[in-house]
DNA sequence: TAAAAGCTTGTAGCTGCTTCAGGGTCAAGG
DNA sequence: CCTTGACCCTGAAGCAGCTACAAGCTTTTA
């Protein structure tokens, strides 16, 4: 299998899949005589894992940790659980902020009733005064996101 | 005010200014004697608009139009109307995809029932079973993030 | 007086790719 | 036989939005 019909079997661009062999992530593929990389459905298998993690919005650090468990069976099971507690700890207080960012946005949305020029466009005014530190829901919590 | 009492009096980090000054999100602000950087409080309030429209997750970008939209009065409201509509529809989306996402990540959670080898754990199973196409609201859907 | 804190510039690093430049390889059509 | 086009190769740079150096100033504090 070439890297354009593993690509298509995977939906993974070409790009993406020698990315991660660079990274480590996908082991090297053998090597047919002209130079192009020649895949095996371990490989195909892998890549799927890669990129389930990914739709999970697992990093690529711990895709790789994964990787290290699925290959070291007799491992404690507890770091698994616990990369996957994490990761879920990390995605509900994004998806907090998420709601709450939404919210103030729908309200921003509502100010602006069909004026006509921005200097009287409540949204400008609003993000104005919510820069002033009047009453605002973003102000005040330290960090939204990349919040470590 | 100094760099570091203006970083101090929005919470915003030095390098974080300065890196808006470059930029040009920031004016350039004026300097003292020993080349230190002065800021007044047009420069505080302006600081805090770009915050605030950042909790909000809205580009730079986005930012400098919003920016501009302040500085020209006259203009079309409905340019801002439309920026944080799309705005709002962009998090909306990431809400869904992030939401899906939870329940993926709490379904997988519940699988590891404190078996102890990693060859036995059912987060890894799991895993590998649904890289390999069976059911999974994962895969299917073309793109989660970056939606475009 | 000396160390610590704060400022300056410029540059590189982070994540997870994506894109580009500059080539080689191969099958099909004229 | 030659060209066109699709595919492949490597290596490097670019994206966002910061963050973190390095190397050298000034100012404040002990």
């Amino acid at each position: 299998m070439r890297i354009g019909e593993l690509a298509a079997a995977t939906g993974v661009e070409v790009e993406t899949i020698r990315y991660y062999e660079r990274e480590k992530l996908l082991a090297p593929p053998g090597r047919q005589s002209n130079g192009y990389r020649s895949y095996g459905k371990q490989h195909l298998e892998r890549l799927a894992f890669i990129r389930h993690c990914r739709a999970l919005d697992i990093p690529l650090a711990d895709v790789r940790r994964l990787l290290g468990f699925l290959e070291a069976p007799g491992n404690d099971c507890g770091d698994i659980d616990q990369l996957i507690e994490a990761q879920l700890a990390k995605v509900r207080a994004r998806l907090q902020s998420m709601q709450a960012l939404e919210r103030q946005l729908a309200e921003l949305r509502r100010r602006c009733d069909a004026r006509h020029v921005t200097a009287e466009c409540g949204i400008l005014h609003e993000l104005v005064a919510a820069a002033h530190g009047e009453a605002c829901a973003c102000h005040g919590e330290p960090q939204k996101r990349g919040e470590k």
